[in-house]
DNA sequence: CCCATTTGGATAATCGTTAACCCTCCGAAT
DNA sequence: ATTCGGAGGGTTAACGATTATCCAAATGGG
């Protein structure tokens, strides 16, 4: 068997004594065309298994029916669950999804947003680690006029279609949760000093001056995504005395870090030391100690991000930037009971 | 700010008073250029903020540079592992990784298949759910004469280039493990019917045999991928009488299912049950149980099919189809402890 | 001083489609 | 009989690169 090259449309307009523009008229179900003539270029073009090729009708037409997707790390369950939700929304609209993971490298997710940029991607989906009003990348993309939407971590100083959680409403929710339990000395396990970190962080301030309960510095440990930074972090707040009595953390990796350090100490969870995660991590709910934690709609973020991104691709003109903030919501496990 | 057309080639070559083919060879490094002309090429390409545009490229050089990635399920963290190895595997090569779930589904997987092929991707990287000696998918993408590779699941009946783990190991060194622990009545939760449920199966049948111990057909249950699927096997599994003090499961997801349902029914985990993954995913350490598994050196097979693709990419004539096989490793955590 | 190389670059021909026009029937309306 | 207009399809020129071939000037050797 001869590696035989895939057919062409011009196979099938000499085949049938057409043009080629006959043929493409046919197959994009374009312009008009008789019956008869239709019927035979698509039984023709079946014959020879015909494929359309579309490296070359991209560039013609300039749309590649590809959107980038720019994630910070792909392992996470959190990022992984996104790519599942985009891929399956973009797929039956003809899309689809080229990944990268920039290893929540700032320099090597702008090198790839130019490598995507450069690969006609007719949109991109980015969970951004740009530091604040660092918005060189985002000027690339812009000049390009290539339409995103930020997932998951805002940029401030940005106007730009944002999909996200309310992450002070993670924050609150997850800290009053604690104080209505009857948590009074409450810690945060804080991720890294971008904006969802500081907004998480600011929803539990929030939530303690509001109950009138101490706000020390010694409660919060800056930290990073993973579990860990919660393990390390867990085990200095757990040298401040008094002992806390609960602890929010950053998200739920950074939680299951953390118990593991409270348990290794001897200490019981939640009797003396109760955690909240976020994120609703597949599998919080099979931990040692279930974990209370906070839904933030992964799977609905990735959706909504998609179909959004789908309707500025298919748009002339860009409307104005649209922010959506999905609701987080209380899931409540072992880890805060009573 | 104009929606301006990112300059081509031939802006460069237009200013420069040249051809759009010395500009060409500057931008590849091919061919003979003095190092005055490529110095005004470079610098005016930098002013304009030049960026090759990939697809008119791939149309005459046949290469898109980007390689196809479809998997049965993008949430799974094994699979999300894989993307990721594979994902920075190949990216230094200048390739990109288009993803693609098929949720389990061969109809779609076939049809997503096409869909890539007809993007012209260099290569797949496959983790198939096709019906063994059902080739009919395969099939086309040899006629296309795109390499592939085959990770996680063989094929029955198909010469192909393959990575993965030794299945028959995993579920030998698993059954081995706990009749070393003391098992004497040890079940197995299935997973489905696919070639790698099999094998795993075939190595706990052996092992039970070898170590002559009753191999009832009562002990195993058939099974899916979910922790769902586990749960409820656990459940039917558990009124077998005697009680089994051992069992094998096909994955992890079903193993964390199984121990719910364990504990669920106020048995002790391992007192009175011992269980055994295989997968060894990430968080595995720190379930309610920490799961004692068979680590699959998922990443190693993501790094090993992404190098064996690109190798056959390069490569003009095809080398005879390679299997690699990752030694399984028994992780040992409190699921099977004394 | 002449011929043979090398240097540095230009020209022309694709790659497989689509976009924008143009053309030619043929029947119906004027 | 002439005009009009739509149905059906053809022509030509991109799209932005690469490959293969060819050519003029500069260089070098005898």
């Amino acid at each position: 068997m001869l590696p035989v090259m895939p057919a062409t449309m011009m196979d099938i307009a000499r085949d049938l004594k057409v043009s080629v523009v006959t043929v493409s008229k046919v197959l994009r179900n374009q312009g008009r065309i008789s019956e008869a003539t239709r019927k035979r270029v698509l039984r023709r073009a079946k014959e020879l298994h015909y494929q359309m090729n579309w490296v070359a009708r991209s560039l013609v037409t300039r749309r590649t029916y590809t959107i980038g997707l720019l994630l910070p790390e792909f392992a996470h369950p959190f990022f992984a669950e996104i790519a599942r939700a985009v891929a399956r929304t973009v797929r039956p609209h003809g899309y689809h999804v080229v990944i990268s993971s920039f290893e929540e490298n700032p320099e090597l997710e702008a090198s790839e947003a130019e490598s995507l940029l450069a690969r006609q991607v007719d949109g991109l989906i980015i969970a951004s680690s740009q530091p604040p009003r660092h918005l060189t990348m985002f000027k690339k993309v812009k000049e390009r006029s290539t339409p995103y939407v930020l997932i998951d971590r805002p940029i401030r100083g940005l106007q730009a279609c944002f999909v996200g959680v309310d992450n002070r409403a993670i924050g609150k929710l997850a800290t009053e949760h604690l104080i209505e339990r009857g948590c009074s000395l409450i810690g945060h396990l804080r991720g890294p000093e971008v904006g969802i970190g500081d907004e998480r962080f600011e929803g539990y301030r929030r939530a303690i001056s509001k109950a009138g309960l101490r706000c020390d510095s010694r409660y919060v440990v800056a930290g990073g995504h993973g579990d860990d930074t919660g393990y390390e972090g867990m085990r200095s707040l757990l040298e401040v005395r008094p002992l806390l009595d609960g602890v929010f953390c950053y998200n739920d990796p950074v939680a299951i870090g953390a118990m593991r350090a409270i348990l290794e100490a001897g200490l019981k969870l939640p009797g003396d030391v109760a955690v909240v995660g976020a994120g609703n991590v597949h599998y919080s709910d099979v931990l040692a100690v279930p974990l209370t934690t906070i839904d933030q709609g992964t799977c609905k973020i990735g959706i909504m991000a998609a179909e959004l991104l789908i309707a500025r691709i298919g748009s002339k003109r860009s409307m104005r930037p649209q922010k959506i903030l999905i609701p987080p919501k209380l899931v409540e496990r072992e880890s805060t009971r009573r």
